[in-house]
DNA sequence: TCTTATACATAAGAAAATTATGTATATATT
DNA sequence: AATATATACATAATTTTCTTATGTATAAGA
């Protein structure tokens, strides 16, 4: 994902975030979205991303639509009800975290 | 640690930018200074503090000094050479992760 | 023909945490 | 005096989340 340990924990919040702003996307478009977003910085793993997204499909915050295209497999996921309001809750979780973060690293700025 | 799975991966920043700022602390001081700073948000446990600082101590990044206050066992940790330039580089990963997410999260400021 | 890109998946292992437990002393409360 | 809380360390079992490696399959490009 990175040489930076600091993406732990972050993942799941990337892919609501991304199904948040386009409806529906497919495991590979993330990867390739999220690369680009990040011009190279952060690469999202298939051995990470897959389990990720079953595991919030069978939490209940995705639903998952099987498409074929050009002869291939894609999995298209969006986000349920539920999914949308946990997105909130992982956007602001994120908002929190850089500044407790802040607060630890810049205590002048306090 | 915190309700959030986003502060896994960042004990190890937390402790080496407290350490570069204090010259010298205890574990128990740690959990109570993070505390402080931020308002109860961010609570160090033990069980994930103490194998932190003793992998941090095997690697050298970390000395330690045993003293006795009180009739109590300290073990008071300071940055070595090795240590103080590593809070550099840990410093710059989260500003870079800080950077990255903001990057996904809020794309039209990119 | 061979490599790269697209598209999914899982399994073994590592890393970093949580949760639970243990030891021991000092101080505050009932 | 007894009990609870605070101080101060530690580790072990388990869980979560990731990396690395591997596998299948089609399409496109060199």
């Amino acid at each position: 994902m990175s040489n930076s340990k600091l993406y732990k924990g972050s993942l799941t919040t990337i892919i609501l975030k991304l199904l948040n702003e386009h409806d529906k996307m497919y495991g590979y478009e993330i990867t390739q979205h999220v690369k680009a977003l990040t011009k190279g910085e952060l690469k999202i793993t298939e051995g990470a991303l897959y389990p990720a997204l079953h595991k919030l499909e069978a939490e209940g915050l995705l639903d998952v639509e099987v498409a074929k295209v050009d002869n291939r497999l894609r999995k298209y996921y969006k986000l349920t009800e539920t999914g949308t309001k946990e997105t909130v809750n992982k956007l602001e979780e994120l908002a929190e975290y850089i500044k407790t973060m802040q607060a630890l690293v810049n205590p002048k700025l306090a």
